[in-house]
RNA sequence: GGUCCCAUCGUCUAGUGGCCUAGGACAUCGGCCUCUCACGUCGAAAACACGGGUUCGAAUCCCGUUGGGACCA
């Protein structure tokens, strides 16, 4: 009977949900759906200059629109807490005190300055800046008297000469020299616990059976490991994903574009989109098939099957996946989701009518890369934005194509209520009436009737705007200059 | 500097010693569809970083080099 699967995401609420950060959130959660297991939430705010209210509602926030839910977390209490780090100060007392009492750990008086020093000559002479131990072996008389001069130690963990070796669920199996690791604070002289011990208890308090996260803690948990072991406890298994990486192969960052998972959201991603498109950088389904929503995804999900390499951002791909998530939402579904980027553009959600809304959804669909692309195509359906756009009005100052909407005109003024259905014979009426067809009857009609040479299909866009109003911009064409 | 990780088309990847003349997807280019854009569809171009081994046989195993990344910070 193997123990049930209890996972956690822990981040360090600074800014924003960084888009890496909500990866290795859907890894723990679709590895805990999989196992049917928990995904715990833990705030990691033990930098106190740096950690913001606002950053962990943002965070939440994030992480629930993109439909990644938790347990146990700083909002939702559960029999492991409390979730936050800077709750948890008393935990981190009691450990790092049995380590000092049991020689595992000992007392640092050195100064930031000497630390610094000894490292600049450490690296000038080609070695390793590693601290040099010069705290451990200190008398107990002179530990008394700088205590009692008013100098507040560290706490510094004693590495000792055994390697660590560790089966990591991603690379395989880990192999650390502990000869590369120096001595190594746990409690800084402020009383704050250092990042590896927190964990470590943190971890072992909350259950944790698997801890995925980013590489860049893979050179920490030797560390890690090494206190499991000091303070008996059987640690967790690793699996550390790879990073994302900018286009030039650097650590994705602001420069590189958005990197924070609002700022997708801002831009009119579908979290579904964003998810599919996360899981797929590093990941790939068995079935080779792309576009999945995500119980799809956990379903088929496995750690071991994630990419060792490091992926690169590629937004293009995004935004691929984007519009089919679009394409594939119902119309009223969509139209609700597209309402904020109206009124952002001016229109107000009481003057718009919910049916009509629904059928211009239906119709812009196929267009959509991104939600707030709507705006765009604002001015076809709506008159406070209609204009003729240049491209537009090159077509409509032709003279032939003038002459055509004369004739379109004079059809219209006699002819009753335009209709998807009667479109067809309307059609064939405009064509033989004008003596053109096709391109040359419809492009000058486009441009007339939306403003633009480019959009949906006339046949679902012109009885949608009704004869009246397409009267009434077939006049405006016509009085362009 | 040390320790550790990584290396297949531009990008994400399939590939676990013969099925590889290296497959798919995004992007790119071209055809078709079509009133336009898009969608769809068909097709093209495009990769095993390099050098040594091991083996009858290597993208696949081993070593080195180079390059990228992480941590120590």
């Amino acid at each position: 009977m193997t123990l049930s699967v209890r996972v956690r995401f822990a981040p360090a609420p600074t800014g924003l949900l960084h888009i890496g950060n909500a990866r290795t959130a859907l890894f723990n959660h679709l590895f805990a759906e999989r196992h049917s297991g928990t995904f715990i939430l833990r705030i990691e705010d033990t930098d106190a200059e740096r950690t913001t209210e606002a950053s962990i509602d943002h965070i939440l926030e994030d992480l629930q629109w993109l439909g990644i839910r938790w347990k146990e977390g700083p909002d939702r209490d559960g029999p492991h807490g409390p979730y936050r780090q800077s709750q948890r100060a008393s935990f981190y007392r009691e450990y790092t005190e049995r380590l000092l009492k049991e020689g595992k750990a000992y007392k640092c008086f050195c100064s930031n300055e000497r630390l610094e020093a000894l490292r600049k000559e450490q690296l000038s002479k080609g070695k390793m800046p590693r601290y040099d131990g010069r705290c451990r072996s200190l008398s107990k008389e002179e530990i008394n008297r700088m205590e009692s001069e008013g100098q507040r130690p560290a706490l510094r963990f004693h590495v000792g000469r055994e390697n660590v070796v560790f089966e990591d669920i991603i690379h395989g199996r880990m192999r650390f020299e502990s000869t590369g690791i120096g001595d190594f604070i746990i409690l800084r002289s402020d009383g704050m616990a250092a990042y590896n011990f927190a964990c470590v208890v943190d971890d072992h308090f909350m259950n944790i059976t698997h801890v995925i996260r980013g590489e860049d803690h893979l050179s920490n948990t030797p560390r890690q490991i090494l206190i499991y072991r000091a303070l008996g406890w059987d640690p967790p298994a690793f699996a550390h994903h790879p990073l994302i990486l900018g286009p030039d192969r650097s650590p994705l960052s602001k420069r590189h574009g958005a990197t924070a998972v609002s700022q997708y959201r801002e831009e009119g991603f579908l979290p579904e989109a964003l998810v599919n498109y996360l899981v797929l950088l590093g990941w790939t389904p068995p079935s080779g098939e792309e576009i999945l929503p995500l119980e799809k995804i956990v379903n088929d999900f496995s750690l071991n099957a994630i990419s060792k390499s490091a992926p690169i951002f590629n937004r293009k791909k995004l935004e691929w996946l984007n519009s089919h998530f679009i394409r594939r939402k119902e119309e009223d579904r969509l139209s609700e989701l597209l309402i904020p980027y109206l009124e952002k553009a001016g229109l107000k959600r009481g003057d718009l009518d919910r049916n009509r809304l629904a059928k211009i959804s239906g119709l812009l669909k196929e267009n959509l890369v991104l939600l707030s692309q709507v705006e765009d195509f604002l001015g076809i359906f709506f008159d406070e934005k209609f204009f003729f756009d240049d491209e537009a009005k090159t077509v409509l100052l032709d003279p032939e194509n003038r002459k055509t909407l004369r004739i379109i005109l004079n059809v219209l003024e006699t002819s009753p209520e335009i209709t998807a259905d009667r479109w067809p014979s309307l059609l064939s009426e405009l064509e033989e009436k004008t003596g053109k067809k096709g391109k040359t009857l419809l492009a000058p009609l486009r441009a007339a009737t939306t403003g633009k040479t480019k959009g949906p299909e006339l046949a679902k866009t012109v009885p949608l705007l009704g004869k009246e109003r397409i009267i009434k911009r077939l006049k405006m064409a016509l009085e362009l200059p």
